[in-house]
DNA sequence: TCTGGGGTCCTGCGGCTG
DNA sequence: TCTGCAGCCGCAGGACCC
């Protein structure tokens, strides 16, 4: 069961109860992939709609409401969820699309507060608490925004108003769709300790098991063992995480700006494919989309892995670090068919394939390493050459010969033999 | 039933270094 | 020169989140 699912209720919007040292809002919308699609397809609102991978292997990205009372939700292959709601109209996902309404939907936040952290396309946290005299209180600042994102670009959210970015976004999830949920500063360790022990962040399905092992259903339960037992059993990190949770002790505060830790890219197969040179041809394909993307955003990364699922789904993953950073399709390419052959995999039927680049610095502090060969210093400017002609003339208007597809034969119709 | 793609963080282990 | 130790770093895998 998905965290979004958890607490599916009546949506409640509770102002009475007081806000007072509430000064953290999450704001989550309301099915975004679909909520964005029917805008264009509004003939289709009030029937099951699902936004997610059309191919043979697809999942669910998005389900509205009509689909999630049938059974579906996001993360569920989408064989099953046809199976579920054989009448829902299924969308291919527009990732493009969605970030652009979701830029617009962050401007709205920032009009509040400059305070935002965007956890994700459809998702974020404010700190509001400089806002109140301008704006009036959290819970007043939450409706002003539920009206103007519903009035300005025709989706809802919904938003939950804490004094901590946990129990704001618990309290966002208890009063989906399109609601807004005051958790009291005073009222926060009854309200948690009354929600089952998967309802805490950190707490997935494997935790979870773990956690029953030990006898606590609920997060009141868990709030009552002892912090060392927790410790011993959990690792010491996740441990004093948990206790700390369930007593409502979250200090993270709203930051405005976190840099990317590692890009990466990653592609499942139709079919399973063992032919090396398939499989090569996709770590290529793969390498010039990250290394862009690196570019794109002025970094350079000085570790690159790849990653190998079997057709039994279990997965490997491979790294090496450089003698010095790089966002070259080249680099990365060869660090990664290197690699690929060194992990033992070569011929063996792989589902997915996937390149990351990690440790990553401002491209400002590298360029003068990297332009010490000659080499490299063409290659950097052919593959600027490439970025300027894909910014023009879009993705797929030019790349290496390799990766020109034959006429004879689809790439990934070369499947395991 | 059969599992995408993009990320982050944590843990445990081994190697290197002072 | 060898050994033990601590700290750091890189790597691999797992868990989790949206």
């Amino acid at each position: 069961m998905s965290k979004k699912q958890l607490h599916r209720m009546p949506p409640p919007t509770n102002l009475e109860g007081g806000d007072e040292g509430c000064g953290i809002l999450h704001v989550d919308m309301d099915a975004f992939f679909v909520s964005v699609e029917l805008r264009e397809r509004p003939e289709l609102r009030g029937s099951p709609v699902i936004v997610g991978g059309v191919g043979a292997r697809g999942v669910v990205s998005s389900a509205s409401y009509e689909a999630r009372d049938r059974g579906v939700h996001s993360a569920m292959p989408m064989s099953r969820a046809r199976r579920l709601c054989p009448e829902a109209v299924v969308l291919p996902v527009d990732h493009g699309k969605y970030a652009v309404v979701s830029a617009e939907v962050m401007e709205i936040f920032r009009t509040v507060t400059p305070l935002v952290e965007p956890l994700s396309l459809d998702e974020a946290f404010l700190d509001v608490s400089g806002a109140r005299r301008r704006m009036g209180s959290p819970a007043s600042i939450g409706q002003t925004i539920r009206a103007e994102v519903a009035g300005r670009l025709g989706i809802t959210c919904s938003v939950g108003v804490a004094g901590t970015k946990f129990v704001a976004k618990l309290a966002s999830t208890r009063c989906k769709p399109d609601g807004l949920f005051v958790v009291p500063v005073g009222e926060t360790v009854p309200f948690l300790h009354a929600l089952p022990i998967g309802a805490l962040w950190g707490v997935g399905e494997s935790t979870e098991q773990r956690l029953r092992a030990l006898g606590p259903r609920t997060v009141g339960d868990l709030a009552r063992m002892s912090r060392d037992v927790l410790c011993r059993r959990l690792g010491g990190a996740l441990g004093a995480h948990l206790h700390d949770l369930s007593w409502g002790r979250d200090p993270r505060r709203v930051v405005t700006d976190t840099p990317d830790r590692s890009i990466s890219g990653e592609e499942t197969f139709p079919r399973d494919v063992a032919d090396p040179e398939v499989v090569r041809r996709e770590l290529l394909r793969l390498s010039e989309r990250v290394a862009a993307r690196l570019r794109h955003a002025e970094v350079a990364g000085r570790t690159v892995a790849i990653k190998l699922r079997r057709a039994d789904f279990s997965t490997i993953t491979r790294a090496r670090t450089l003698g010095e950073p790089t966002d070259m399709a080249r680099d990365i390419y060869h660090t990664v068919t290197s690699l690929y052959e060194a992990s033992g995999l070569v011929g063996t039927p792989l589902r997915l394939v996937g390149v990351r680049v990690a440790n990553l610095v401002e491209r400002a502090g590298t360029v003068h390493q990297m332009a010490l060969g000659e080499g490299d210093s063409a290659w950097r400017e052919a593959e600027r050459a490439v970025d300027r002609l894909t910014t023009r003339f879009g993705a797929g208007a030019i790349g290496p010969a390799s990766l020109i597809r034959r006429p004879a034969s689809s790439e990934h119709d070369e499947v395991a033999e």
